[in-house]
DNA sequence: CCAATTTAGTTTCATGTGTAACTAGTTTGC
DNA sequence: GCAAACTAGTTACACATGAAACTAAATTGG
């Protein structure tokens, strides 16, 4: 049977994967560009200040849950952070092996001068939805995000 | 007026760029451990050869419009592919410094299994929306990257 | 108790990635 | 018709990233 294989052709511009990730590395780019020029802060210094400014006194390893970043990644990132003043350590007291980590004065001012741009960020992206549609948006993501990282749902 | 700045907390994982970064980094980062392991492809190089099985014969400075790529990473990834045997490349008759690009046998063989394992991929990754929720996502995503880079409605 | 194992976090090393400088070919305009 | 400017693609370099090995502290079990 000559079932001839015409080898079927994908639209890679319409394909999913690909476009979310065109969209979320331009968007993180950019954010990260403004962070950097701003604040001198990278984008997993950034996130890394993010989780302690919303939750303070989490160690590393919960940082690195939270923010799926890499161990090493997180590592770095406060390494940088606590060189540059924002974030302090304290030993846990009951395990000398966990650093809690929290912002410094310095750090909270940085904190409160970002906050406002992310949100500002994410406005700006989605000014062409309306709210239901941002909604909605979100909604679905949370089903993409919970098939693919079934353990996730933490948050 | 002592206003006193409570300074405004940030919910990081309810932030749309950061769960946009999240879940595209996951899915990415999965799709490119299947073809890395099963055909020995990077994600720049199958990007690559998923544009050239889609429409044979562009140059490399087309790929990086089309795939939203850096010009370097295009080059390399085109370096190993033909270096692999996947991909060739002619001179265009009319300008000799644009190398025309085409998958060889070889390269269709594997794209030809490829393109299933990405369909697949896709499918698995929506399978909890129905079609009118994919459908709807699209839209929304089609919305927020127009926002986020207004030049590339080429697609 | 204390040796063996586990856990928190860092350092090392090998690889990937982007910016900038470069080479080669083409177009422009005088 | 050719110097200057431009474009396609590559190379070099500096930096970012992640896996694996490592250090130090805590837990476990015998």
């Amino acid at each position: 049977m000559a079932d001839t294989k015409t080898s079927e052709t994908l639209s890679l511009a319409a394909f999913l994967p690909f476009r979310l990730s065109v969209l979320s590395n331009t968007l993180s780019k950019r954010i990260a560009d403004l962070y950097r020029e701003e604040f001198g802060l990278s984008m997993p210094q950034w996130r890394v200040m993010a989780i302690i400014g919303e939750t303070p006194g989490l160690n590393a390893t919960d940082i690195v849950t939270r923010t799926v970043m890499d161990k090493v990644a997180v590592s770095r990132a406060v390494a940088g952070l606590i060189e540059m003043g924002l974030v302090k350590r304290n030993a846990a007291e009951d395990d000398r092996r966990r650093a809690l980590l929290s912002l410094t004065a310095q750090g909270q001012d940085i904190y409160a001068r970002i906050v406002p741009m992310a949100i500002a960020e994410e406005k700006a992206a989605t000014e062409a939805m309306s709210g239901d549609e941002i909604a909605e948006f979100n909604r679905l993501l949370g089903k993409l995000a919970d098939v693919v990282s079934p353990g996730r749902t933490l948050w």
